[in-house]
This record gives structure tokens, C-alpha cells and sequence, in this order.
DNA sequence: GCCAACGTTGGC
DNA sequence: GCCAACGTTGGC
């Protein structure tokens, strides 16, 4: 099959890309995902290969920061059985997990950021999730859509 | 910090 | 199964 695009969303305040550097191997698994849309495409559709344009919402502006890659297709979110996490789920059980995490690893930083109001200024990037369903935490991205953001971000 | 958009919950 | 109330996200 061939390879996928994501993009997927962090509060840098939380867990951005100098935390993922920070971690052995620049790999870390993305948890705490609870939204259903959001959590089929980590059980389902995201596989290993595939490429995820990291992204921070929160900042002034946002912006497309860094590529990733998924080292780890989905397996149960171990948050959600874990008492002391804030993404504890009590009605989540092992038999019938209801939560999701994949693995990613950190490939390279843009050489600069691509922000929000350029991607919507940008033709071919006006149809993407991001512009349109903004509150969608992991989402598909198109591959000439994936193309574009990174010869953006590409050039200073 | 505000608030619009939108997802989730729960009473009926 | 509807929908009002509520909580959260995220751009500005």
C-alpha cells in the first residue's frame, strides 16, 4: 500500500517537538488522543512508514514545524488504564481498549515554520482538514498537500 | 483571555 | 433517539 500523510497536533506548552527530540531515539508514543474520528485513524488507517507533519497549535502564529515518521502502528493507549494519568479512562477495559496510540520518531525540522494564514493563502492547501475541520487533533493529509507544506517550509 | 465551533453527556 | 447543557479546543 502505499504511503500515507497525517498531520497530527501538540500543544507545544505540553508535549511539542523539543520534548519528542528529548526523547531515546527521538521516538515517542502520541497519546492522550479522545476523539473517535481522531482515534479510528490511529487504530485503523495510520501504518509504519507513513508521514506525519508535526504541528503546533497554541502559538502565535501555528505552524507546521517538523516531519515524523510512524515506527509503530496502533496499539492500546496505556493512559487510559493508568489511575494516576489525566487520560484515564475507567470505562476503557484490556479485553475492549477504547483508546489508541501510534509511535512516531522525529526526522527533521522545516527550516522554518509554515503557518497557519500562509496555508490557507496557499492554493492547493485550501481543501485540507486543518483550514477546514480545525479541532481535529490527527488528520489525513492529501500527498500534494504533504509536498507543498514541505517546499514551503523548505525555502527561507 | 475571549469566544465560536463542535464534540460529548445525560435526561426525557 | 432527540436535544439542551456542558466542556474543550484552538484561533485570534
Amino acid at each position: 500500500m502505499a504511503k500515507a500523510y497525517w498531520l497530527f497536533k501538540s500543544d507545544p506548552e505540553d508535549f511539542g517537538v523539543a520534548e519528542l527530540k528529548k526523547c531515546k531515539n527521538k521516538t515517542s508514543l502520541w497519546d492522550g488522543v479522545r476523539n473517535y474520528q481522531a482515534r479510528n485513524l490511529l487504530r485503523d488507517k495510520i501504518k509504519v512508514g507513513d508521514g506525519v507533519l508535526f504541528y503546533h497549535s497554541q502559538e502565535k502564529p501555528p505552524a507546521v514545524v517538523a516531519l515524523a515518521k510512524v515506527v509503530r502502528a496502533g496499539y492500546p493507549d496505556p493512559t487510559q488504564f493508568d489511575k494516576r494519568s489525566k487520560y484515564y479512562d475507567p470505562k476503557s477495559t484490556h479485553e475492549d481498549p477504547r483508546w489508541f496510540v501510534v509511535d512516531i520518531r522525529h526526522e527533521r525540522d522545516l527550516k522554518r515554520p509554515v503557518t497557519l494564514p500562509e496555508i490557507r493563502e496557499t492554493p492547493g492547501l485550501d481543501k485540507m482538514v486543518l483550514v477546514n475541520r480545525s479541532r481535529l487533533s490527527v488528520q489525513p493529509v492529501r500527498p500534494d498537500e504533504y509536498k507543498i507544506i514541505v517546499k514551503m517550509g523548505q525555502s527561507t
